[in-house]
DNA sequence: ATTATCTATAGATCTATAGATAATGC
DNA sequence: ATTATCTATAGATCTATAGATAATGC
């Protein structure tokens, strides 16, 4: 509310202060709308959100489809440090475990990319985000199989399409409020090969979360 | 396309035959159209669809609450007869069991319904269709976990919310394809109490479904 | 001097209604 | 005669742009 000097880290080389501030709240808001009202929010609403004429928007995205194009460039930047996190995994069960928890995490907390996704598909249907993800856990997948953690008759298509559930979380009021956890975990027992042993799943963090639902109705 | 006097078998009494059936055409648009768009679609492309003037939406349903009202409706009675089926199953498990393919078809068949029920409950906050779920299936999980069927440390929202990743499913091009049967195979397995069988996830339609979605997509 | 932002505006589309016109049921 | 539908329209909101105004970097 004081200001809005705060230049951002990834801040490009030589341009405008304020007209990277402005893009990066333009960005922020633009998730925030999308992920309550779909890609086709209100682009006047946006603007008017990240306190910014309309001409400013239309200044850093000529087109609605530029928009979507750069949050969805943002959002898959997120994802890829979680591609080193599973190759350190010390087996292939794990690093099919943390990819399921990194992936679900990145769509909940960020409702606005199944959306943006679906949307990306129609303005360039030539690429396939599912295809090189299918090829990027197929050797997973086999070496999990073998060493007998993983279920044989599960491939990469039915572990994407399961993170894109636990990810339909994130439209639901308030993330769900970690909950997600436990579908999660009930979905990995039952990926696993029989005859493991089963953790609990996750403790819900609150009864009801009734006061967190209340404070959070007007954000 | 010839006409459209096809009286509904559900037809009210005493009314005209064709007000009748635009209004049908108007749910089936409407439900069509919010499937697609979310359940802020535009009303008037809603008519021009249904082949109607706006003014004869309108005459139906006052304002879009009421529509929204309706189709919740008319979506929750094709749910009633589920319980007669699951009060007949065999055993507490397998009640849980048909109750999850049920309600995930319902769900799967019509994406127009979770966009109206999240809308439901700003229309009417004291209206909690997830409460009364609750209720229902508690005995059932009570009972399957008596029989060593269910695992111990599930509760009915953790089905619910189960059942609606599942649901949400029917959002992404053409349905799925059916595919949904194997992710809710995983989770029933998920669900289950150690040390039983696990039958095969059902097969995948076809390799591709290539030919199919092509097909679809002027529908 | 250059680059970015704002205000104002045109044209399209949406919600909601009033008044005239058409179709049904008794 | 009654009930329903249609056309036309007012006012609001949206996308997209042109031209005037303000802020930064060298």
């Amino acid at each position: 509310m004081t200001s809005s000097a705060r230049p951002s880290p990834e801040g490009s080389p030589s341009r405008r202060r304020d007209a990277r501030a402005n893009r990066d709240r333009l960005i922020n808001e633009a998730r925030a709308l999308i992920a309550q009202n779909g890609v086709d929010a209100s682009l006047e609403e946006i603007a008017r959100r990240a306190e910014v004429g309309v001409a400013t928007l239309y200044r850093n995205f000529a087109t609605r489809d530029d928009l979507v194009r750069t949050l969805f460039g943002l959002a898959i930047e997120q994802l890829q440090h979680v591609q080193e996190e599973i190759a350190s995994a010390p087996s292939a069960w794990e690093g099919i475990v943390v990819f399921l928890e990194r992936a679900s995490e990145w769509l909940v907390a960020d409702p606005s990319i199944p959306p943006i996704m679906q949307r990306m598909e129609k303005i360039d249907p030539a690429y396939h985000p599912a295809e090189q993800l299918k090829e990027f856990i197929a050797p997973l997948i086999a070496q999990a199989r073998k060493d007998g953690d993983l279920r044989g008759d599960v491939d990469g298509i039915d572990i994407g399409v399961l993170v894109s559930m636990v990810g339909s979380l994130g439209r639901s009021d308030s993330g769900n409020a970690g909950q997600w956890r436990r579908q999660l975990a009930v979905i990995i027992d039952g990926l696993r090969a029989p005859g493991h042993d089963r953790p609990k799943l996750p403790a819900r963090p609150t009864a009801r979360g009734a006061s967190r639902r209340a404070a959070r109705s007007r954000a």
